[in-house]
DNA sequence: CGCGATCTGTCACTTGGTGACATGATAGTC
DNA sequence: GACTATCATGTCACCAAGTGACAGATCGCG
């Protein structure tokens, strides 16, 4: 066996602890649930909560891939010729289109969306995230980025991906994200050498 | 009397408070310091602090216009015939002047980068400011922007916003603020009317 | 001066989060 | 199959952030 049985059981628990609390989240409210709740209805103590995530927040990034170990490896295998920009826009439409095609992933997404002190942990792994997308980008061979400009780049595309989950809200969830991905990186451009001021 | 000596009395109060609670937090860090420690600093009880101050976070807060309330103002200020994207430039240029003209926001801004929860919070606050100036930008005579664009200008100024921040950082506070704004909403282009995709 | 609004302290309580300890289950070894 | 070291869990005690309720002090204002 690669992996021993007790990390996966561990994964399972911890998938599990992740469903009931999405589940109750979206019924009754992120505030109105408590630890023990989530605990009791998987089984468990509140302490033995606490052994699998650090806070109440974190359950819910669990099935959600922000640390962006995909994404920083999707921005390595694309070709070397493309400029950085349009690199991440064909990164984060796969990875946009990747997390909307899980139910339970869209489920997460909306109640992040809805709760103020979950979009506020979103923005605080965001900002690791940003960290190691703007080094993938640097690294890519071919280009010579100085970080300030990696930075320009890197939060412009966050910028495209709040303005894009705006708009989705304003439409009740009917808009057409990918297109609207799409329609924001046209619309937004940042020259990758700076320019005199 | 215009405004009743209660609600100057308050304010002075919630400055004083806020005066104290940056000092020990960037004394002792803001997880090391308690709320009875800093009402105990300014002479009242942990009970009376949650008065004045909805949480601890907000306490910091207290000197900085993030609410936009001037930025707001400044943009329907602007010249009519000038584009969002250098009303946007020149309106944070001032704003970022203005707040690192006084050592007590400098101080505060250098705590709330220095410290992830209130970074999260400020992001929080952030959210509510940009549909303000999302509004503001959208109101504005002889511009016509849809919804998704005013987004998207308004998120890409605060991308440039954030990446002086972190440049800035960097450099151990020793860049140049302005120069590196000003370098970044030239990198940075938005176009005011949507593309064809 | 006196009335009513506001400020304050005190007490009790809920909830998120942590450390310490004991106990029970289990994986791998002989 | 028994043994042992490891890991998970429960229990208990604790701290800190908030919140509600009550009582008394204070103070603006007519």
């Amino acid at each position: 066996m690669k992996e021993g049985l007790r990390e996966r059981t561990r994964r399972a628990v911890r998938a599990e602890l992740a469903k009931v609390a999405v589940d109750l989240f979206t019924r009754q409210g992120f505030d109105e649930t408590t630890v023990e709740d989530i605990a009791r209805a998987a089984g468990m103590t509140k302490r033995s909560f606490f052994r699998y995530f650090p806070t109440k927040e974190d359950v819910v990034f669990d099935g959600i891939d922000l640390t962006g170990e995909s994404v920083v490896a999707d921005i390595a295998a694309r070709p070397a010729g493309e400029g950085p920009w349009e690199c991440l826009h064909q990164v984060l439409q796969a990875w946009q289109e990747e997390v909307h095609a899980s139910e339970q992933a869209l489920a997460t997404i909306r109640l992040i969306e809805a709760t103020p002190a979950l979009a506020g942990r979103l923005h605080q792994r965001r900002t690791e995230w940003r960290r190691r997308v703007s080094d993938a980008l640097r690294d890519r061979p071919g280009t010579d980025l100085d970080p300030y400009t990696a930075d320009l780049l890197t939060n412009a595309a966050t910028a495209v991906l709040d303005a894009v989950s705006s708009q989705w809200a304003r439409s009740d969830g009917n808009a057409d994200r990918p297109a609207l991905l799409d329609q924001g990186f046209n619309q937004v451009h940042v020259d990758p050498s700076p320019r005199q001021v």
